[in-house]
RNA sequence: GUGGCUGUAGCUCAGUUGGUUAGAGCGCCGGUUUGUGGUACCGGAGGUCGCGGGUUCAAGUCCCGUUAGCCACCCCA
């Protein structure tokens, strides 16, 4: 271990990348305010009992995965691994349950203490919507719409099929369950060791096992299809019957689970064959029992959440830097006016570049080096005419403009 | 947390059966061109061979440990 390398599972993100993730951000809050969502932040790390309460005490994320603290006060905090127990704690905190239905969009970094792989860090960057106080289907299709949109509007909807499944009421939940759990238990001893814990722990979860024994054995299991009551059954065609409406094309996938407590109804994920092992990246699903479960009101809610990193490893486009303006002194006596006319231009809009030191030609390599468009040379010569010599960096091609009217003829560089 | 693969200049990599001053391309810096970039030519800087032990006359090369990355499991965005 090195104080001088980052810490595992955690890296920085350099201006090229930046831009990317930034091209995420700033397509997916574009989309989401269409649908009418708004941007809120919570707390990067809230108190322990905010993510165990509404992430189930057994799941994987709060038994091994979570970053907690003890403060002095004796209070356990924990950096927050997920950003759906913070929304629905601020519903809560702020009395916003009295202002339902609610639209949020969020963005920031998670954290998790799990083993880094591709497409897969400690502190990694979510943008999730929640709809909350919505108890219908066209909640549902409308959030999934919303992600399907966001796919689009970054390019990569081609590359992601969605995997579609419910999970039912919970009533229909609790019935299907007791039986997965008879069934896996009469089966219990050729389980694999993994499934044998799920079997305690998260019973749906055996459904998705890897496992090649387990799969032979769930094969056989009770299909959730016939624990589905009506009402269960009637929400699920409708969200069904509203994605074929928008064309929003769909797998339904009855081994798609959650491994979060709080999720009913509506399971999805929009999956990729091209981040590897790490394939979801776009997931969600209902959760009508989550601000009940922390303490509140009885209250619906549909949210998912997207990686930001994922997102952009599936971008395969370069992201350009802008293209500034260089502005280039041409001797001791010019620099006074090139800092004026630099800070000019750069209230009048433009992106400028102004160099520090060198000669001309060292400033001009420079400039050619930032990708500048064109160069604003301000010798003796031209401050004797009051004007300044702009050359086009793209075609060689120069001219003396006057000073007074530079920032009108840059405009051709925008 | 488990298993496998990998770790040589800023980047991508080459380094024969362990043997004298560790190489290339790209990038970087400088020069040809001290009022003009991109191309070309010339020159230069830059390496505790991930880190720590061990074997050996001798280790980038073999062994052990450790750390980081990658891949799979697990889990998930």
């Amino acid at each position: 271990m090195s104080a001088l390398q980052p810490v595992r599972g955690t890296r920085d993100i350099l201006p090229e990348e930046m831009r990317r993730q930034r091209a995420v951000i700033e397509t997916a809050r574009e989309i989401a305010e269409r649908y009418g969502y708004l941007e809120m932040a919570t707390p990067v790390f809230e108190f322990t009992e905010v993510f165990k309460r509404t992430l189930g005490d057994t799941s994987d994320i709060v038994t091994k995965e979570m970053y907690t603290f003890s403060m002095k006060e004796g209070e356990q905090i924990t950096l927050r691994p997920e950003n759906t127990a913070g929304v629905a704690r601020a519903l809560m905190s702020g009395g916003l349950s009295q202002q339902l239905p609610l639209k949020f969009f969020y963005a920031g970094p998670m954290f998790r203490h799990e083993r880094p792989q591709k497409g897969r860090q400690r502190q990694f960057h979510q943008f999730g919507a929640e709809l909350l106080g919505v108890p219908k289907a066209q909640g549902d299709i409308e959030l999934i719409a919303l992600g399907a949109h966001i796919l689009t509007g970054l390019g990569v909807y081609e590359n992601t099929s969605l995997e579609l499944n419910t999970l039912g009421d919970s009533d229909s939940r609790t019935a299907y369950r007791a039986a997965l759990v008879e069934y896996f238990s009469e089966h219990r001893a050729d389980l694999s060791n993994d499934s044998q814990d799920r079997l305690e722990r998260n019973p749906l979860r055996i459904l998705d096992s890897k496992n090649e024994g387990d799969r032979k054995i769930v094969a056989g299991a009770p299909v959730f299809g016939d624990y589905l009551n009506t009402e269960s059954q009637d929400f699920f065609a409708t969200v069904k019957e509203g994605l074929e409406a928008l064309g929003i094309a769909y797998n339904l996938n009855p081994r798609l689970v959650r491994g979060l407590d709080y999720y009913c109804h509506t399971a999805f994920e929009f999956t990729t064959d091209l981040l590897g092992a790490q394939s979801a990246v776009l997931a969600g699903g209902r959760y009508d029992g989550l601000v009940e479960t922390m303490g509140g009101p009885s209250t619906p809610g549909v949210g998912w959440a997207a990686g930001i990193e994922r997102l952009s490893m599936l971008m395969d486009k370069e992201i350009p830097a802008p293209r500034p303006i260089a502005v280039i002194p041409v001797g001791q006596a010019t620099e006074a006016t090139a800092l004026t006319l630099a800070h000019t231009l750069r209230h009048a809009g433009y992106g400028i570049e102004l160099g520090f030191s060198g000669n001309v030609g060292k400033r001009m390599k420079r400039a050619n080096k930032l990708g500048a468009r064109a160069a604003v040379l301000l010798g003796e010569d031209e401050l004797a005419k009051q004007s300044a010599t702009i050359r086009d960096l793209d075609s060689g091609e120069q001219e003396l403009v006057s000073l007074d009217a530079v920032v009108e003829y840059l405009v051709r560089y925008r």
